[in-house]
Parts: structure tokens; sequence; C-alpha cells
RNA sequence: GGCUCCAUAGCUCAAUAGGAUAGAGCAACGGUUUUCUAAACCGUAGGUUCCAGGUUCGAGCCCUGGUGGAGUCACCA
């Protein structure tokens, strides 16, 4: 495909050469497209040009104007205003866009590159379903595979899964001490959520616990010694839970001897942990299913937890790292505006760095990585700028390849998600409610298709997640995600619908539209069209899929008017019609694609 | 308190690389249907882009200072 923005670049540049005798890169100019309210298709912007040729804009502007009017038959006419000039194309030149895109059903990709991408994303703990934030962790991560894998690379889908560790011991031992032998079975309960319900369960028990020992002479004695002057005593105690938890409470001493014998290969505890992730796993599935989602590679913390020793061992060998006299071992990170981190504790066990240091390494040299991509929320900012940065200190080769695809907290709007307050929306619930919304709607209407009320439901709850850029926390409104008009999944499900509806009655015999003089709107339907494998090279760079998704709806507002206005089968002429369904079919052709690019998928009715 | 990020219409969000009169949707109000399915279209109203300076032909965007909010600052993950 031809790039016009570039073609009216250089001939800018030449136009300058000839008129001013001064020799300008055609990367000097600006070209947009034109302002709906002016006449014209591209604007050539000249202010930046004015001091290099010492004229002014709308005097540079006009010169070209008349240059590329005289010199490029693609320019029908040019109008100056100020330092703009807008350039009015010829029908030839449009019905050439048309033929060229009809020519290439690739036309909407980017170019392709080719490099090795790993995308990790989701990576749950083991000890609750997943929740409304994991949905904007998995819709992020899933997009922009897509995305980058229409740039033509490679990309391999992975997930790292917190399955060890305090939080599914408590979940184990709730399950011991009061389960009686329960299962999801027995309980018809969703897998995921029956372990969650034993973690609240623990909870429940622990905070009942220390309720009561808050009451106890020893609790009483506590208070007494240890409380500051202005402080409340139901303050103190809420600061003291999690000491409490770990010095005095019975069952957080048996959680935590759970995670002794895991640790220690204790056959039983591992049968256990074995047993209650394997549930949780299924129920896990279900949900990624549900989403539309799969993973090449699963790793697991129980499996990585003790990697990256090795890469500290060599660290301190080159002195890229320091050991303290307790033995700790540390990163000095000064350099690269950050602090001191600890990389191995002083009992020699590993922190979470350590691990992630570890798992990095291996998935270089099990998919031979260029670039990895972290779908990981904004309160790890400074996790991965230390992460990276110790890369960079390593020499990793992999280490410029390393992206932390941050993004912001989804908040309700009572405020932020509270586990402890129940306010925290649970994935599956989610699915359930929005597709139950579109079933209201869809009755209304007569359609009773499951699988369309189901397509229809997702994509309102993915498109209204998915459109807002990624690194800005958002509002998530419950009442607004399952509406089906304006600016939503479904408004562009429903462009798609009405052409495939047209498409459907026009046949498949196809003629000429030859010498078919396109009106404003398909000028600029096609300029739309256009655009769209920038719009994706630029999500891809930027790591943003919601410019996908804001570009598909502009490009499906831009169709409901066309498609209120003109008629395609009663067409004032057989090259109108004939002209038309092409551009409707490629029109079908981009919603279609840059819909799968957010996970969305497309009705053929509703 | 240090560091980082954010602040745009009543609400949720846009705004190419610094480009023209800051745009959409929702909510409100008013219109459009013997239709290629109205999950649509058109219109009205709604703005000191948090504040004060600066840079420049031009600033929502860049710089300085401030205000408000969020995150983070563990031998947690």
């Amino acid at each position: 495909m031809k790039d016009i923005t570039k073609e009216i670049e250089s001939a800018a540049a030449e136009a300058v050469k000839e008129i001013y005798q001064v020799e300008l890169s055609p990367g000097d100019f600006l070209v947009t497209s034109t302002k709906k309210e002016h006449k014209g298709d591209y604007t050539l912007v000249t202010f930046a040009v004015s001091k290099m040729l010492h004229q002014a804009p709308h005097q540079i502007a006009a010169a070209i104007g008349a240059y590329m009017q005289q010199n490029r038959s693609w320019v029908i006419s040019t109008e100056v205003v100020q330092g703009f000039l807008n350039i009015s194309l010829s029908t030839d030149y449009w019905t050439s866009v048309m033929d060229e895109i009809k020519a290439h059903p690739d036309f909407w990709k980017p170019a392709q590159a080719k490099e090795k991408v790993l995308v990790e994303f989701a990576s749950p703990n083991t000890n609750k379903p997943l929740h409304l934030g994991h949905i904007r962790n998995i819709l992020l991560g899933w997009s922009t595979y897509k995305i980058l894998s229409a740039c033509g690379h490679d990309v391999h889908r992975v997930q790292i899964v917190n399955d060890r560790g305090i939080a599914i011991c408590k979940s184990m031992l709730a399950w011991q001490q009061f389960g009686e032998g329960a299962t999801p079975q027995t309980t018809e309960t969703k897998s995921d959520h029956f372990v969650g319900d034993w973690y609240v369960r623990f909870e429940k028990e622990f905070s009942a616990e220390y309720k009561a020992w808050q009451q106890t002479k020893e609790g009483q004695e506590r208070f007494e010694s240890l409380k500051s002057e202005d402080k409340p005593e139901a303050e103190f105690f809420k600061g003291y839970k999690n000491f409490y938890f770990n010095a005095h409470s019975s069952l957080g001493r048996q959680a935590r001897e759970l995670l002794l014998k895991w640790e220690d290969h204790d056959a039983e505890t591992l049968a256990l942990w074995r047993k209650m992730n394997g549930w949780v796993y299924e129920g896990f599935n279900e949900t990624y299913k549900n989403l539309g989602v799969e993973f090449d590679k699963l790793y697991f913390e129980s499996d990585t937890y003790l990697l990256g020793k090795d890469l500290i061992e060599d660290g301190i060998k080159r002195e890229v790292f320091y050991k303290k006299d307790d033995g700790s071992v540390w990163v000095d990170l000064t350099a690269y505006g950050l602090d001191h981190k600890l990389l191995l504790r002083s009992d020699g066990t590993s922190v979470y760095m350590t691990q992630d240091l570890g798992t990095a390494q291996k998935r270089y040299e099990e998919f031979d990585a260029q670039r990895m991509v972290y779908v990981v929320a904004d309160e790890q900012n400074y996790h991965f700028q230390a992460l990276f940065a110790i890369m960079a200190k390593l020499g990793a080769p992999y280490a410029n390849g390393l992206y932390h695809l941050s993004y912001g907290m989804v908040d309700l709007p009572e405020g932020k998600m509270k586990s402890r307050e129940g306010t925290v929306i649970d994935a599956d619930d989610l699915m359930a409610d929005v597709i139950e919304e579109a079933r209201v709607a869809a009755t209304d209407r007569e359609m009773t298709d499951s699988e369309v009320i189901r397509r229809i439901g997702m994509a309102a709850l993915k498109f209204f997640i998915v459109k807002v850029d990624p690194r800005k926390r958002m509002t998530f409104d419950p009442k607004a995600s399952v509406d089906l008009q304006g600016q939503t999944g479904p408004y562009i499900q429903n462009a798609y619908v009405r052409i495939q509806s047209i498409l459907r009655r026009a046949g498949d015999e196809r003629k000429s539209y030859e010498g078919y003089a396109l009106n404003e709107d398909e000028k600029l339907l096609l300029n739309l069209l256009g655009q769209c494998r920038h719009i994706i090279e630029n999500a891809a760079k930027d790591y943003s899929p919601a410019l996908v998704a804001n570009y598909a709806f502009a490009l499906a507002k831009e169709y409901h008017r066309y498609y209120h206005d003109i008629k395609v089968l009663q067409a004032e002429s057989e090259v109108a019609k004939e002209f038309r369904l092409v551009l409707i079919n490629t029109i079908a052709n981009i919603l279609e694609n840059t819909m799968d690019l957010l996970g969305i998928e497309m009705p053929e009715r509703m």
C-alpha cells in the first residue's frame, strides 16, 4: 500500500526545492487529516518550515499548493487557511485506494516484523477466585498478544501462578479443620470459589480468635505496655493484627507449620496442597475459557521460587552485588535513581526479586525471547524498575527487551475494591451478569440465540474495559458496563451485523465499479480504513489496545452514519452499488479484525 | 516526609509528534422508522482542560512553582 501522507510530504519537499531552492527532507513537514469543518482530505502544516524559508506560513502554503496542483495529478484542488494547506484529492486517487484495498486483503496489517516476544499476564494467586482486576489484566495481556502478533511477531503467552506461600496454607488449614471432607462436587460450588471460601473461613475464624484474645489478660497487657497516648484500643489492635498472627495466634502457628511442612516436602501436606490447587486450576480454566483466552506455558512459583540463586552467585563474583556481614546479599541501584535492594536474606533464602531474576533467565533460555512484556498493575512499578535495572547491571542480553506494561487499578463508583468490605467484583459473576443483561435486551428484540447473546454481553464488558488507556486508573461502573448503546462493543457489533445483512442480500456476483465518483462520506471511510495499520502499529509501540478500541468505534460510528444516509442495494447506479458493496465488505472485515485484536467476537445477526 | 503517576463537560472517557473553533458516549431536552433490523441517526444544552507563571507563530500536551488524589518506600509477594 502506498502511503499518501508520505507522498504529500515528498511533493512538498520537491515544491520547496523548486520554489525556494532550499533542500528540506520530507520529514520536516507535518501532514494530518483535514478537520471536518474544512474542505479537503489532507492538510499540510507549514508553520514549522516558515523560519527556514524566511516567509510567512500562509504564503508558503499557497506556493506549495499551486505547485502541487500543477505537478501532481492526484491533487484536484487546494485551499489555504493560515499556515494550513488543505488538499483535496481526485476521484481517481480515491478509486485507486479502493482498488488497492480490494487487491490486498492484508492491507490493514502493519509492516511485518519478526521478533520473539513473551507476554506474561493473568498471574493469579491460588487462594482466591479471579476478580475484576484480573479481568483488566487478562484483557490487556491478551490483546497485547494479538496486536503484536498482527505486527508479525512470534508471541508466546505465559503466566506465573503464585501457588505457594502462607495464603494457600490458610485455605488448606481451614478445609482440614472445618471441611469435614466437603468437595466442590458435594457442595456444588465452582471449584476455585470453593477454595476461596475456605480462605475466607480461615480469616473469619482467625478474626474471632483474635477478638477473643484481645479480652484476655495477655492481650490487655500487650495493649497496656505498647499503646501510644492518643491511639484508641480498637486502632491499636488493628495495627497489631499481623504481629499477633505471627506471635500469638494458634491458627497462625498452624498455618505456618503447614508452610514449613510444605517446604519440607511432607507427603501428606503436598497431597492436600495439590488437591486444593487442582480445584483452583479447574475453576480458573473455566474462567479463562469464558474470557476466551489461553496460554502457551504456565510457570508455577513452587517450581521457580528457588531460581535465581546462580545469578546471584555470579553477580557476587563479578562484584555487581555485595554481601553484608550478616550474609545477606544486596545490589546498589543508586546509579539508576533507585535504592539498595535485597536479593538474598541473611539465612540464604531468596526473595521475590531473586525469583523474578531467575524466571526471566529461564524464560530467555527456553524461548530465546528478544522481548518480554510483563502485564502487572502499577503498584509494582518500583519493583520492575529495580528488576530491569538489575538485569542491565548484570549485562543480561535481554535487558533492553524488558517492558513492564503497567496498568492502573480498577475502582468502583464508590471507591476502591476492598475484599474486607466485600466490594470485590468476582470475574465469573460479572460475566454472568453482562450476559444476563444482554439476554434481557435481546428478548425485547425477539432474539434468542444464546451464542449471539453471549457475544453481545461479553463485547459490552470487554470493550468497556479495554477502551480506556491502560496506564490510567479506571472507574468501573457495573451499570454502564452492561450498556449496549453508544460507545460500546455491541454498537460496533451492530455496524458489522448491518453490513452482513446487506451482503447476504446482495448475492455473490460482483461487477466493476469503474467510473464511480465517490462521495465525501466514502472518502472519509476510505481514509479511516487506510489509517488502520498505523493505529495498530502505534498500539503495538505504546502497548495500548485502547487505541485499537477507539479506532474501531470511530469506524463503526462513521459507518452507522453512512448507513443512515446512503442506500447500498437501492443505489442510484449500478457502479455505485458495486463500489459500496466492496467498501462495506472491507469495513466489516476491519471491524471484525480490530475487534478480534481486543478479544471480542462478532455475531452474524443481532 | 522522599520518589513515581494522575487531574479534560454533571458522569465515563478521547484528543496523531506541540497544530485550526478541545471531541465522543452516558445522563437531560427535542426530533427521525410504510427502513439494506432504531442495539441506529440528527439536533439543543453542557468547558477558565485543577491553580499561577514560563517557553513559542501556536500549549490539554513541554518547563517551573503550587493545590488535590493515587501508588510506593519490607530479610511480603
